[in-house]
DNA sequence: AAAAACTTACCTAGTGTAAGGTAGGTAAAT
DNA sequence: ATTTACCTACCTTACACTAGGTAAGTTTTT
C-alpha cells in the first residue's frame, strides 16, 4: 500500500522518521562516548544529517540528551510493568527477567551506566534526572518488597528499603563489570544468586 | 629545620612539590568533570601554574590521568595491606573498614567512578589499566575468601569467584547512590548488612 | 482546481571560543 | 656551563551553534 523507494511522503512522516533516527544514533553514540565525549557531528552523520539539519529538529545538545533519556526512561517503564504483570507480580522473577533482557542491549546499558556517572557532578544537564528516577524507583520497589515480604517471599529480617538499595546497587555494580568483560562475567546468573539471598 | 616561607630550596624539592601539588588538583578535577570534561588549564590554575608549566611535567593529559591513577593505587592498595594486616586477616572486617574509610574522602571515590564509567569504551586512555585492576582485584579476593571460607568465617555454598564479583559489584553499586545521596545512604552500613550475608 | 502564501526540512558557509599542545625564552639551581 | 622550572605568545583543531537560503510540502484564497 506504501510506495515507499525514494520519495518519503508526508511531512509528518519525514519529521517523524528523522527524530527517531536522530535519537537512535544519538542513543548510540552517547552510549559510547558520554555526554561530554560525544560530537553532534557524529551523531548528525550516523543520522545521514549535517550538524544544522540535526539542530533544526532538537535546538542544543542538551535538549538531544534529555529526550533521549526521557524516551529510553518510557520505553524501559513500560517493559518494566508489563513483565510484573506477566510474572503476576512476582517482584524477584520479574526483575531477573529485566536483567537477562538488559543482557541482550548492551549500548543501552552503557549508555546509563556512563550518563549517570557522569551526572553524579551537580552541573550536569541530567543531574536531577537521575537523582528523581533513583528516587523514583527505589520508593516503586520499597512498596514492591514490602509486599514481597508479607507473602513470605522475601526475607523480613532486613527492612524493604535496605534491600531495594542493596538490589540496586547489585544490578548496577554488575553492570559494569559485565560491560567490562562480557564473556567472563554472567550477569543474569550472579544476580540470580543474589535474589537467593534475599529469599525467606 | 626547614626554611619555609617564599623560597623553596633545593630543585629536587621544588620538581616533588610541584608533581605532588599537580596530581592533587588532577585528581580533584578528574573526579568531577572526568577524563573527557576536564580542562587542563583548570588543573593547571588549581596548582598555580600555567598550562605548560603544567606539561613541562607531564608531557600531555593522557599521561597525567595515568599518574593519577598509578599513584591512587599505589596509595590504596598499600593502605589495603596494612589494614588486612591489622584485622588479623580477616577480609570481611577489612574490606569493612575500606568502606568506611572511602566514605571520608568522596573525591576518590567519585574520580574511580566515573573513570571507570568512561573507561568502558575500547579508546579511552584508562580502558586497559581498569580491566587490569579489576582481574587483579578478583584474583586476590578470590584467594582471600576462599581461606575465610576454609575457616568457616565465610558461607560455602556459593564459590569463591561468585562472591568475589557480588561484593564487588555491592561496593561500586553503593557508592554510586552514595555519591547521589550521601545523606540518604549510609554506605558502611549497608555494606555491613551484605557481608552478613556472606557469612557462614 | 490552480495559484499564491506560508511553513517545514533541510543545506552551505561561517562564527566564536575553547582546548591541547608548541616555540622559544628567562632566571634560578647545580 | 648546563640543566631545570617555568613563562608569554602562539598555533591548530575541534566543536556547538547561527545566518540565511532553497526546495518541497501544506494551507488559503480566488
Amino acid at each position: 500500500m506504501k510506495q515507499s523507494p525514494t520519495p518519503r511522503r508526508t511531512q509528518a512522516e519525514r519529521t517523524r522518521a528523522s527524530r527517531e533516527k536522530i535519537i537512535r544514533s544519538a542513543t548510540e553514540t552517547f552510549a559510547q562516548k558520554g555526554f561530554r565525549g560525544a560530537k553532534m557531528a557524529d551523531i548528525a552523520k550516523a543520522a545521514n544529517l549535517t550538524e544544522p539539519g540535526l539542530l533544526h529538529h532538537f535546538p542544543s545538545k542538551t535538549h538531544l540528551l534529555m529526550e533521549v533519556l526521557k524516551e529510553r526512561d518510557r520505553i524501559d517503564s513500560e517493559r518494566m510493568r508489563a513483565t510484573l504483570q506477566q510474572n503476576g507480580n512476582h517482584l524477584l522473577e520479574a526483575s531477573i527477567e529485566l536483567v537477562e533482557h538488559n543482557q541482550t542491549v548492551p549500548g543501552l546499558v552503557q549508555l546509563f551506566n556512563l550518563l549517570l556517572a557522569e551526572s553524579i557532578s551537580a552541573d550536569h544537564p541530567a543531574h536531577e534526572f537521575f537523582i528523581e528516577r533513583y528516587q523514583r524507583e527505589r520508593e516503586h520497589w520499597v512498596q514492591a518488597i514490602t509486599q514481597a515480604q508479607q507473602n513470605g517471599e522475601v526475607r523480613a529480617d532486613i527492612s524493604a528499603e535496605t534491600l531495594a538499595i542493596l538490589t540496586f546497587a547489585m544490578m548496577d555494580g554488575l553492570q559494569v563489570q559485565w560491560l567490562m568483560e562480557p564473556e567472563k562475567i554472567d550477569m543474569s546468573e550472579l544476580y540470580r544468586v543474589m535474589m537467593e539471598m534475599l529469599r525467606a
